[in-house]
DNA sequence: CTCTTTTTTTCGAGCCTCGAAAAAAATAAT
DNA sequence: ATTATTTTTTTCGAGGCTCGAAAAAAAGAG
């Protein structure tokens, strides 16, 4: 349903814009505000007074770059670190990591452990979790009142509310709650991502110039994972965090895929395909459970050094998410693409492969603007994407409530 | 950029926001209206008194379906006919159509003709849709300068910005800029839809409960096109209008297809694609241009009757469609899908093999929400749609400028 | 020490929405 | 026929927000 908007929304909306502003361009002055967000010095004024009195911004001294010049200099404004505290969980395969943030983003405390997630059941894994928030807090001198928001980050299919982790292939064990879980415990609120979507989030923040509306991140690890930014927003599913890339299909009644079905792009595409494929094995064998990076690393040195199996499973490989892109851009148009993870080490094997597919493809119209960038470690990138991503929603919610935010899908 | 909300974008909101109640809920009242949008008494009453004064609405005798009660009887609200003029144009393969509606939506007048499209040259298309508007125009006994707007759907790719005609299989003309064009020549504002988004767009208006915020529309003919409306809103590319479902890739290397490339899902599951195969000539063939429904209708009768190679086509193409949507549903989750178009009179025939190509899919999870609801004739929805289109933009430009609409994409 | 320039704040005007009260328009009751 | 009741719609004053113009503040230039 649409609603009105009330009288006392716009000062509500423009608080947030002023916030979004500032946590976006660093330490803006009121007059570069002005400018940003149309509204007049008045309304800057006040708003910005409004929030300085009540900590949620601070005056800072420019630093370096201020030029100098006659007139009054300008003030720049910056978030004040104490404003809040937001935690983030990562909890990946045979990894679970927490960081505690102040206001600003800055790192206060981590923490970070490995968790035979493969072997673990659910309540080694919401047990873990739980214990590892409570050290942390423990380490940064914080109770759970003091914390504003988790993010939680988990590899994987999450509803499209943000509450459970749906399926994972780090575990057996499905449907785990965690954000009804942990809000009972500790009281903040919490929510529960997708891995792929935060890097996503954190990609659109790092470089705003080659992320802004419509990019593409592969995560290529053992499965493939994607996030998807369209018109600027975020992209999930009507009931999951969707983008399940890896699982369209390649080749109908394929190579079997981790998930149980037939020719899934990861069952091409995945590490666990390539090495099977490289090693001879039918591509109907049951897939290993995790490869590591070092024997991914070993079979594209194979694949470089010249035609053998190694080279045939990357082409192989590269085909597979070569049609999937074209297929992906068959839908939504070209863009380009962020190849995350440590697919990356090998990402020069399969590229001419995965080009050349596209270029079968309705999506490869437009190759112009077909670009890959690599970005070989994913771990900050999600840490980053869930820090920004409950920041914000602190940002909105609790400094400027009634605000709808822009990239808002289960916030 | 993201602006601030300035004081005076509040009232404009507000009065887009009640034109589209009234445009949504037929007749509502003032007290209706206010539980709608949830503005007080006072803001609905002196936003309607507005919009009557101004010609925009106008009160109307509340007609059957009045409950006989105590009290002053609720007044209703509906649209004014004679405040905007509204054009649209339909062109398809060898039809051509122009409708005039009126601001209530009404049809006022039509104008219908064959047109050889596969043999026209670009000036013939320009040429006959020219023709036809002046025409229509003095059936209605209007001059340009009474209409507000113009929308045209085209059956074919356009680009995101509504303007041209990139792409079109019902001629090898292609990079028509039909917008520029007719504005050029008539002065009112144009904008160029893909048929298959409008199609969305009119079912979306007709069952608001049933296609709300998630569904898919397939346009099943000779080609296969799609309408996809995600999170309430129409989905477009990033460049085109995006959203070709029928140029996704079901067998990489595979059957022929019309726009050259292979193994598209259209090159199995197009009228043409069905009708080579059950003819028995290769899937390298080239396609005929155009099948008539009378011979599909005659292939389904085949189909129905046993196992003949007509079955086999059948099936063949319902495999297509259905891993088609698997791949798609593990990118945006199930939803309901609409089929339209003369694909439906053998859809019997297909849907068996498009459930079973599901099910074998990441996207056949919740399969308990993927219903097909059928609609065998494509025309009058586009018209439907288009005119919506144009009304929607009349009530947001010109009757509460600087709102951003719902549904915006190419407005 | 004064002038100029630039940024930031202050102040009154003009809108907009809201709640409460009044007005309007019907039926029900006497 | 007249009054009471009920429901819808309009009117009116209060409060809040943004805006433009003017004032104040804070620096360098002369």
């Amino acid at each position: 349903m649409t609603l009105g908007v009330r009288h006392d929304d716009l000062r509500r909306r423009n608080r947030a814009m002023v916030i979004a502003a500032v946590r976006r361009d660093g330490q803006p002055s009121r007059t570069e505000l002005v400018s940003r967000t149309g509204l007049s010095h008045s309304t800057i004024s006040a708003i910005s007074s409004d929030l300085i009195a009540e900590g949620v911004l601070r005056p800072v001294k420019s630093g370096e770059n201020e030029v100098v010049r006659r007139g009054r200099p300008q003030i720049s404004l910056g978030l004040e670190p104490r404003a809040a505290t937001v935690l983030t969980v990562v909890l990946l395969l045979n990894t679970l990591s927490a960081t505690v943030f102040d206001y600003a983003g800055r790192i206060v405390t981590q923490r970070r452990q490995r968790l035979s997630t493969l072997n673990a059941t659910r309540d080694d894994l919401i047990g873990a979790v739980t214990t590892m928030i409570e050290a942390l807090l423990v380490d940064a001198g914080r109770t759970p009142k003091d914390v504003m928001r988790l993010t939680m980050a988990v590899q994987g299919i999450t509803d499209s509310n943000a509450r459970a982790m749906l399926w994972t292939p780090i575990t057996p064990e499905s449907d785990i709650p965690f954000a009804d879980i942990l809000e009972r415990r500790f009281g903040f609120p919490v929510t529960v991502q997708n891995d792929c979507n935060m890097i996503a989030v954190a990609l659109r923040a790092r470089d705003p110039e080659r992320y802004r509306d419509n990019f593409v991140t592969l995560l290529l690890s053992n499965g493939i994972g994607m996030g998807l930014v369209l018109r600027g927003e975020l992209f999930t599913g009507a009931y999951s965090s969707g983008g399940e890339f890896g699982h369209m299909i390649h080749r109908p009644g394929g190579a079997l895929c981790r998930c149980g079905r037939h020719g899934c792009i990861e069952a091409y595409a995945g590490n666990y395909a390539i090495q099977r494929e490289a090693a001879g094995r039918s591509d109907q064998a049951e897939p290993d459970a995790d490869v590591d990076p070092e024997t991914m690393l070993r079979l594209a040195g194979d694949a470089r050094a010249g035609d053998g199996p190694a080279r045939a499973a990357f082409i192989r490989a590269g085909e597979a998410i070569g049609y999937g892109l074209g297929s992906l851009f068959a839908l939504i148009d070209p863009a380009p693409v962020a190849i995350v993870g440590p697919g990356t080490l090998a990402f020069d094997v399969m590229e001419p492969s995965i080009r050349e597919a596209i270029a079968q493809t309705a999506g490869g119209q437009h190759d112009a603007v077909i670009s890959f960038d690599l970005e070989a470690d994913e771990m900050p990138l999600i840490l980053e994407g869930c820090a920004r991503r409950a920041l914000e929603a602190v940002d909105n919610e609790l400094f400027a409530p009634g605000y709808i935010a822009t990239m808002q899908a289960g916030a």
